[in-house]
DNA sequence: GGGTGGACTGCAATCCTTTGCAGTGCCCGT
DNA sequence: ACGGGCACTGCAAAGGATTGCAGTCCACCC
C-alpha cells in the first residue's frame, strides 16, 4: 500500500541505501542525487517504516509515561507537557496509567519496556529500592521525586514552602498548620521538612495533622483537626486537599480567610475556580514534562550520560497569593 | 539482549515456526511440543519483537488517541477510559493533545496514522467533510459527536438535556436560559437542539444566550447575559462554564439557586466540590472511550465490519441533582 | 501390504530499512 | 602517466517474526 525506500530508489533511479543516506545522512550525498531523492519522496509521500527501522536501529521513536491516574489534574498537566515537548522531537508516547496503584507499577514499566526506547515514570510513592528495580528494565527518569542514583526531575519543595510560610507570617500568623499526604509520598516528606525548615527559621510554629488522602474527601476529613490546632493558618499537601478544607470550614461557619488562612500546592485549573480562590505555590507542571523528556531524550542519545547517571532537573515552585489567605485573626 | 525466537527454538529443540504457531495458533501443535516451548519461553523470559511481528503482519498492536486538550478533566476522563481498555487488549495507546487547535488535527492523525492501526479521535469542531477527510488516512473512530459513514460513540444529548428540563420544569422553572458553546461544535448543536425540543414539549421557554467558550471564563462571560434574560434557570454547555457562571453570579451577589438555579454537562470531579455542588447531567466518559475501543478494535479485526460502516455506540447520560438547582423563586 | 490421509513440523521467503564494506570514477599531485 | 585519495554509490547482510508450501511420519483402511 504504501510507498517503501524501493518505490522511492526506482522513481529517483538509485538504490534503497542512497535513499536511506539521503534522508538521514544528507552529508554523504551528491546534493543533485539528494534532490532526485527527495523529489521521489515527495512525490511517492514516503515515509520510512518506523518498525522496519526500530528492527534494525534497536530504537522505537517512542517513550513511555507511567502516572498515577490521568484523571487528576495534576498527572493531566505533565501528561501534556510530555507530549508536546516528545512530539517536538518526533517521538511518540505511550501512556500508561496505574490507577493510584503502586503495586501495577512495575509491572507496567516491564510490560512498556518492550516497545519503547525508556520510560518518564511519576511514581510518587514507591521506595527507592523499588525504583532501582524498575529501572534495570529500561531507561527510566523520575518526575516530580528524585532517588538516589536515577535521573529525574522535581521541584524544589524547600523553597516553594519557604514562600508559603514567609507569606503567612507576614501576615501575622505565628501557628501554621500542616496537612500532609501519604505519609510514604516523596513530596509529603520534602514538603514537611521544608516546612519545619522555615518556621524555625521565621519564629513561627508548626502544628503537622498527620496523613490524609491527597484528594478533596482527604481535605474533608483533615479540616476539623486543622480546626483543633488552634492554628490560624493551614498549608495542605496539594490543591484538591486545599479544596476540600474549604468545602469542609466553609459548612462548620469558618471563615476563610477571616478564620484561617488556606494554602494549597500545585496550582491546578480548579484552584483558581474554588470559593475563595485559592492561595498556592504553583509548580509549572508541564515544564516538568518537558524536561522529563529532554533528560530522557539526552540519556538515550548518548549512553554514558545515563552512566554517569543522576541527572536532575529541579523546578521552582512560585506563590500565587489569591484570596484564601488573609492577616492573622486578632485573639 | 533479550532472547529472540531462535533461542527459544534452540532450547526448545523446534524450529522457529514451531515456536511461533505454540504462541500464536496452539491447535496447531503438539501438545508436548507446545510444553516444551512454553518452559523454554518461560525460561528465556521471551517475548516476541513488536517491530519484527508488525513488520510482517503489518498490525502494530498501537492505537492512537487525539484529543483537543489533555488538561480538560473530560478529555483526561476519557483518555483514562481508553487506555484502560486498550491496555486490557494488551494494545499501547500514543495519546496526542492538538491543544485545542483543530486545525492541528488531520495533520496529527497523518502523523500518528503511519505507526498505529487506528486512531479515537474526539473532534468536537471539525465538519463532516474534514473528517471524512481525515479518515481516509487510517481507521477512524469518532468520540463524543457521530458524523455520516463514520463510526463512532456519542452521548444521546436529547435524552439529557431532556432529563435537565424536566427536573427544572417540576421545580416550576417556565423561562431557561441556555449558554452554547462554540457554533461549530457538535454537542452545541446537539444540546440546543434537545433543549429546544424538551422545553416545547414541557411547555417552557427557552432563551439561549448565544455561544461562548467552553471554558471557566466563557460562563463568567455568559453570567451577565443570563441573567439579562431574566430566566430563573439556566443550562450551561458543560460544567467549566456552568462553574464559571456560578463564579460570576456569587460575585454579582445573585443567590444560586435561590435566584436562578444552574445545570451544568459533564459531571467532571470539579463539579461536586463547586459551591453550591453542581447539578448536571453525568455523561459517562471513561465509558465512551472504552467503548470507542471495543468498536475500533472489531473495525480491525474485521474490515468487513467497517465497510458495512457507520458502526455507533450511543451512550446516556444521567442527572445528578446536587445544591445548584431549586425551586423557581417566586415573582 | 500398499496407499491415503491426517497431524505435525521445518524450510525458506518475506516484511522494510540500515549500514559495513567494497566498489567506481575522478581529480590531483608528482 | 600513474598512484593515491576522495566523494559518492551500490551490494548484501542483518534484524526478528510469520506463513505458504512441502516434507515426514504414523495410523488406518481396503
Amino acid at each position: 500500500m504504501a510507498a517503501t525506500i524501493r518505490d522511492v530508489a526506482r522513481l529517483a533511479g538509485v538504490s534503497p541505501s542512497t535513499v536511506s543516506r539521503a534522508l538521514s545522512l544528507p552529508g554523504m550525498v551528491n546534493a543533485t542525487t539528494r534532490a532526485r531523492v527527495a523529489a521521489a519522496v515527495e512525490q511517492l509521500g514516503y515515509e520510512p517504516n518506523r518498525a522496519a527501522r526500530g528492527l534494525i536501529t534497536g530504537r522505537t521513536g517512542t517513550i513511555g509515561l507511567v502516572v498515577p491516574d490521568l484523571a487528576n489534574p495534576f498527572f493531566a498537566s505533565l501528561t501534556k507537557g510530555v507530549q508536546a515537548r516528545a512530539r517536538h522531537h518526533d517521538v511518540a508516547v505511550f501512556v500508561a496509567d496505574t490507577d493510584e496503584d503502586p503495586a501495577a507499577e512495575a509491572g507496567l514499566v516491564r510490560a512498556l519496556s518492550k516497545q519503547v526506547d525508556g520510560v518518564v515514570l511519576c511514581s510518587p510513592r514507591a521506595s527507592d529500592e523499588e525504583l532501582a528495580a524498575i529501572a534495570q528494565d529500561t531507561t527510566v527518569v523520575l518526575v516530580n521525586r528524585t532517588a538516589v542514583g536515577l535521573p529525574g526531575v522535581a521541584y524544589d519543595n524547600e523553597d516553594g514552602m519557604r514562600q508559603a510560610v514567609a507569606h503567612l507570617v507576614a501576615l501575622g500568623h505565628r501557628r501554621i498548620a500542616w496537612v500532609g499526604g501519604p505519609a510514604t509520598s516523596w513530596s509529603t516528606q520534602h514538603r514537611g521538612l521544608g516546612l519545619r525548615n522555615a518556621v524555625e527559621a521565621l519564629r513561627a510554629e508548626l502544628a503537622p495533622v498527620g496523613n490524609f488522602a491527597p484528594t478533596y474527601e482527604g481535605g474533608m476529613a483533615a479540616a476539623d483537626q486543622v480546626v483543633a490546632t488552634g492554628a490560624t493558618a493551614v498549608v495542605a499537601y496539594n490543591d484538591l486537599v486545599a479544596i476540600g478544607l474549604l468545602a469542609r470550614l466553609h459548612s462548620r461557619g469558618i471563615s476563610v480567610p477571616g478564620d484561617l488562612s488556606v494554602v494549597g500546592v500545585d496550582d491546578i485549573a480548579m484552584s483558581r475556580m474554588a470559593r475563595p480562590a485559592l492561595t498556592t505555590v504553583r509548580l509549572p507542571k508541564q515544564e516538568a514534562g518537558r524536561i522529563a523528556v529532554e533528560l530522557l531524550l539526552a540519556m538515550l542519545d548518548d549512553p554514558e550520560s545515563a552512566a554517569e547517571g543522576s541527572k536532575h532537573g529541579e523546578l521552582h515552585g512560585e506563590l500565587i497569593v489569591r484570596d484564601s489567605t488573609g492577616p492573622a485573626p486578632q485573639k
